[in-house]
DNA sequence: ACGGGCGGGACGGCCCGTTAAT
DNA sequence: ATTAACGGGCCGTCCCGCCCGT
């Protein structure tokens, strides 16, 4: 019994690798089923029998994807830093993941897919994670009160959203360049007090290569 | 010459337009050709006469939004405004027509498609524009020298993008209140002197309903 | 593994049957996959299932007449008889086998059809068949020194093909009588000696009757 | 008038010569018209006001092929000869022409196609000479009585129809060396008297190269 | 008369997501 | 969890008119 779900567990999660490698390589419609199971090194049956339709199959690399990004902006900041460092922090690791790990990218991809209905809405989850660190902020005082957090929270998601769009004809736009760019310009003018604006760091909390690459 | 061209010239681009609604709504590889000539009032014979392949039809779309894109980029300053305000007015151009017209929004999306390979990328001929425009706005003394322009170029074409995924759900994000809370934040950092900063307006150059819609 | 096995056995042998008969009757080009699968009883998905493309059951179906052109050879010879006796038996036996079984005829069609490439050249197995006859002919004395053996083998290969070609006009040539006609000319050429000259028998080794037909 | 006329006969004769390579080439069902009518440097239009459908185009071509071998037969005798040797010199120039001309192989191609009907059936008209050719030889002594006229018919007819089925793998066999074969073996035992047969020259009558490829 | 541009339908092969039976 | 089979649908292509110039 325990040793049978095991088994099973392996090859659900197998199987969500292996769909989410098709869906972020060709997107829904494109991607076959008999291709991830193939690849995933199970059969037609076995597909089915963990995942009733394709549609079940997506939405299950979305709510993956969705969790991982829960535990992503859940772990990001870095120790004892203000909320506002924080959100730079999760952006960067963001970014990071999006580099890395297949089953957010695809996450991401599958819920702006024309070709079916998104049931996790990654940007949404993330814009909503920008609105709560900025909420954050502006309770512990590192956010100015100069500035309208919804638009900070509309600028700050739009911009990660921006780069992932530029990033599927260059790679290059996920890299931390780009994005500390971006924080180079934002953070003096949303950051509240001088002391505190020399304080932050642009740059992602821990560079990238001493972080493991949690996919293939 | 005259008259049957003229039908053919007509049959065309009512087969860009459809399929266009069509990719935009569905996505490339979900959207199907009998549908398109269908909801252009053509055979399907019609369709392949015009153009080779469901690829080639979609090439078409990407070639028209990206045509459309250049006249926008060209015409959407006001008059004798700075670089910088031309930069600002573009933006809100952009946005307006991808909240109106199918073609260019089908551009954006197909270019972004996972199931084909984009032909004309859009998003890379925005980001084109808008390095073109700060450079301009460099010269004419629009732009102050403490920002790196590639830095803002980024983060200008990234925010817009961006809007557009977010667009994807709630399509109030194409309208102009994100934009300007983005150029609201942004200006003041980016703008050279005093007195300019005044003289720049965050908002659309035209109100909105002023313009006609070309477009479904 | 029995029950399952067995009848997806039955269903890939109706399969060739089915495509033998709208081969022979149509060529490779004409015969539509959708009239196969119909005649044979099953789906279209169930075709595909057993033969990746209508080429793979083009070359079922040759594969299959081939393999049942070799136990003809093998078959044919009347017992205790020379070589010769057997090389005179065996064209009677082809001939009976295109009068009466669809996939051997279909075999031979599909191999000079001009819309695929063949990939099992019957005419040419036969011809390598009548070459080896010929060859233990001479060996076992029952064929004459006078002749060369290469020119006999062309023409018996090549006179039993051209009945096949008259017959698309009218069946009768794939009768014994036109086959008889040839060897009464050639065996008193060919045959080694007056002795064994009166022992062979131009007719064939059963009479069509005695046989039962295989196939429709 | 004039001009014109002579215009279209050139336009419907290349028509013809590039149906004769297509259908030669890939058989009558898997050629298109808009192949042919492109390699004729026509259009579309000015095929279907020459011929009325495709099948018409293949009738023409046949028709084309038949009036060939109508006048290859009357003419392939060398002078002087019996009518046996005139059989010999037909089968032979027949053969050449196979190996030289698209619109006779392409008509026996069409002949035997089984997408269609044939209208000219060439094998046929070709047994039919063989058979006039060799009551003329029973006429004029050629033919010796000791064997049945009809027996030989079947033998030649096929014999050569054969060789073009062997052709279409290797071209070889439509060199004049299998039909010499042929005749060596055949002739001895058909000719009429000892003296006859010495004279008849189973060779073809002129060498391939004197003879002018009268097609591409 | 002769020919060309444009368009109309109709299948055809292939593939795909999904379900029985084992 | 697997093999076998189902049925639907899509893209492409093809043969063929229509109507226009010349």
């Amino acid at each position: 019994m325990t040793p049978k779900q095991e088994r099973a567990f392996r090859t659900r999660t197998q199987l969500v690798l292996s769909a989410a490698e098709a869906f972020d390589r060709q997107g829904f419609a494109v991607a076959s089923l008999t291709a991830i199971s193939n690849s995933a090194g199970v059969s037609n049956g076995a597909l089915h029998f963990h995942f009733e339709s394709k549609e079940a199959l997506a939405a299950a690399v979305e709510a993956e994807a969705a969790e991982r990004m829960r535990t992503i902006v859940d772990g990001a900041a870095r120790k004892g830093a203000s909320a506002l460092q924080a959100l730079v922090d999760t952006s960067h690791a963001i970014m990071l993941r999006l580099r890395q790990d297949v089953v957010v990218r695809a996450g991401f991809r599958l819920s702006g897919d024309a070709a079916r209905q998104a049931t996790h809405d990654l940007p949404e989850q993330w814009r909503q994670s920008v609105v709560r660190l900025l909420a954050r902020a502006g309770r512990d005082g590192s956010l100015t009160s100069a500035v309208t957090p919804s638009d900070v929270a509309g600028v700050v998601t739009a911009t990660v959203l921006g780069f992932g769009v530029l990033a599927r004809f260059d790679s290059a736009w996920l890299a931390s360049g780009p994005l500390c760019g971006f924080w180079k310009l934002m953070l003096p003018l949303i950051a509240a007090g001088p002391v505190e604006r020399g304080e932050l760091d642009c740059e992602p909390a821990v560079p990238a290569d001493a972080r493991r690459a949690t996919a293939v």
